[in-house]
DNA sequence: GGATATGCCGTAAACGTTTACGACGCTATA
DNA sequence: TATAGCGTCGTAAACGTTTACGGCATATCC
């Protein structure tokens, strides 16, 4: 005898019951939902997932989904760590589970999410690195499963996201290079079609033309998200006859690289060269310090959770009502690396 | 109707033959089997994983158990990601799906592993970060939950465990930097009871005195174990009056903060004090080039995932028997951070 | 005091799958 | 021809939980 019957032969009463006084059902006495729940802590008892979720269709996790594989990582620092951080702050006030759900490099996504959904894994789904057109949240959205993005997509089906204000970061961080005399300012960027990319590109086109510049496709650097990526831009931006005297980085770790690749050529950032990127904690000791901009990776698993929680039916009375879709702040750090000024 | 019964409908076949057609069963015609696994892949159809489990106790999935919150995490970089990679490359051939499970540091580790099993969550458990007493070893051996360590521990219940061979990194590192004439050589180290801190910390120990030398208390700098804390093990070595000539860290990311915490002050590290680290992504980028020690990541979580399935009935078939206990070798990067040699 | 409401609890069906068991038709053997 | 064996398939019971439903007390009302 084990599980729940174990627990209701050792207490005399049925099962029924017992189950009703763990799930705070109101019709159990308060007396004997207090002994239940003691007998339940002395033995241990958890209910079983399988059993749980086969019947009420609740699994108490929630998904999120990430990618792995050694090209895409990069992403996969730090970052991650600050949000989920954030994110069971608020679950662990539900008793709910957050687990990441990894997909390999070599599944597609889509597949991959519709696999899991089928599967009845969990009770909702956080997607991150949302691409520009993404058929996952097409998906999701179309069987009502319940889920947030972290990011935005032109694939909108009402559904809420988060993400944060990369054209904000953008206009910020080329004003203030601007302001301080550069003319030819590089950008990096992804060169898959993951949507921060294309914003961040594209708002740094329109930053530039509102000051009478323009953007011109080989000041766009493409690479991959992580520090060979950086190194890599170095290389490259160093041997061009028209070097830009400034560049604004869209990712945490290729700071790291960029720096590597310059100092190997001599070339000091914010001396020779204005650097501005964004925050991570690597970046942040950096020397000479990096100017960049930062948030709280906390705050924003915290927002993403609370989105979540508030599209499902079973917490939602918790939670402000309404589909959020918000743009999350940044913070200048001013740093050392975009003190290099222009007449 | 849904699920197998739609399937087996449509097929105007009982769901029992459906069942065996798709999971592999011998007492199947190979046309009906065709048959079913066409129609299966027509209709997208995926065996419900409550139903399955509830049935057959198998989930198909397997937990990969990490800590996450702000103190620990610092490991919870880039080295994860490469361990799941390969670990994802095996599993992928037993359509086994992996996930991380998250255990917040709000939580006790051998609570939630005990919360994990209870709810049959996962077939198997790969834990990571092992203390030099786990009591989630004991737990899940005495349970027979199939699971892998990695990391070696004092608690021993005859499991398999995989771990990073820090005694050969010791020996090796301090080898190294005695033969080029230090004699003042420091050690980082964790400040919890991880065990590979204390492998470390007395491995480096015994090499030193093989050497005549002998390890202080006080040559051992505790940190966080990350770029903070490499950042603060810099202030409080320049700030004595015996200053160390060269120091073997234990972590990835305290080299970060270590070479920041150095270049404040004037200190470069193998011109004015000899650095011997181990890899990573962004360790590879400093400047100048850190001496360190590094493995493939992808190779060491290709055999976890394999030491894992050789004690699962159900796959153990295709890997040979015996339960792994096996230390992973480093190799050397030379770099340039200990070329400061004494006489 | 009878009818009605209320609080509490037990019963049993249901969730979707796997699998032991038995049934059926066919072939091979005696 | 009778029997045994084999390949294939359908039937139904289980897995552990939640929950609709009904039943039994006790309290409340006229």
């Amino acid at each position: 005898m084990k599980g729940i019957r174990r627990l209701a032969q050792h207490l005399d009463i049925s099962i029924g019951t017992v189950s009703r006084a763990l799930n705070g059902k109101p019709d159990v006495n308060e007396a004997t939902r207090e002994r239940v729940l003691k007998a339940a802590a002395e033995l241990g008892y958890v209910p079983n997932q399988a059993g749980r979720a086969l019947r009420s269709g609740a699994t108490g996790v929630i998904g999120f989904m990430m990618q792995t594989g050694s090209e895409i990582t990069g992403q996969g620092d730090t970052f991650f760590m600050g949000v989920f951080d954030g994110v069971q702050t608020v679950f662990a006030r539900h008793q709910l589970d957050l687990v990441a759900l990894l997909c390999s490099s070599e599944e597609d996504p889509e597949a991959y999410v519709q696999r899991i959904v089928a599967r009845g894994f969990a009770d909702g789904l956080i997607i991150s690195a949302t691409r520009r057109k993404d058929p996952r949240i097409e998906y999701l959205a179309q069987r009502h499963i319940p889920f947030v993005a972290l990011g935005r997509s032109l694939s909108d089906a009402g559904h809420p996201w988060l993400d944060l204000d990369f054209e904000a970061y953008a206009t910020a961080a080329i004003d203030r290079l601007v302001a301080r005399g550069h003319r030819r300012i590089a950008i990096s960027a992804p060169h898959d079609d993951v949507n921060l990319g294309y914003v961040f590109v594209e708002q740094s086109r329109r930053a530039l033309a509102a000051r009478g510049l323009t953007l011109e496709d080989d000041m766009i650097f493409r690479s991959t998200p992580n520090e060979a990526g950086g190194y890599d831009i170095a290389k490259r931006l160093l041997q061009r006859p028209d070097q830009p005297t400034a560049i604004v980085l869209i990712n945490e770790s290729v700071s790291i690289g960029l720096y590597r690749g310059l100092s190997e050529a001599g070339v000091r950032p914010g001396r020779d060269i204005a650097v501005i990127g964004l925050n991570s904690p690597h970046a942040t000791f950096l020397s000479p310090t990096l100017t960049c901009f930062g948030l709280s990776l906390r705050n924003v698993g915290i927002a993403l959770a609370e989105a979540l929680l508030a599209t499902m039916p079973a917490y939602q009375a918790d939670y402000p009502q309404g589909t959020v879709r918000r743009l999350w702040p940044f913070e200048l750090i001013e740093g050392e690396s975009d003190d290099y000024r222009l007449p």
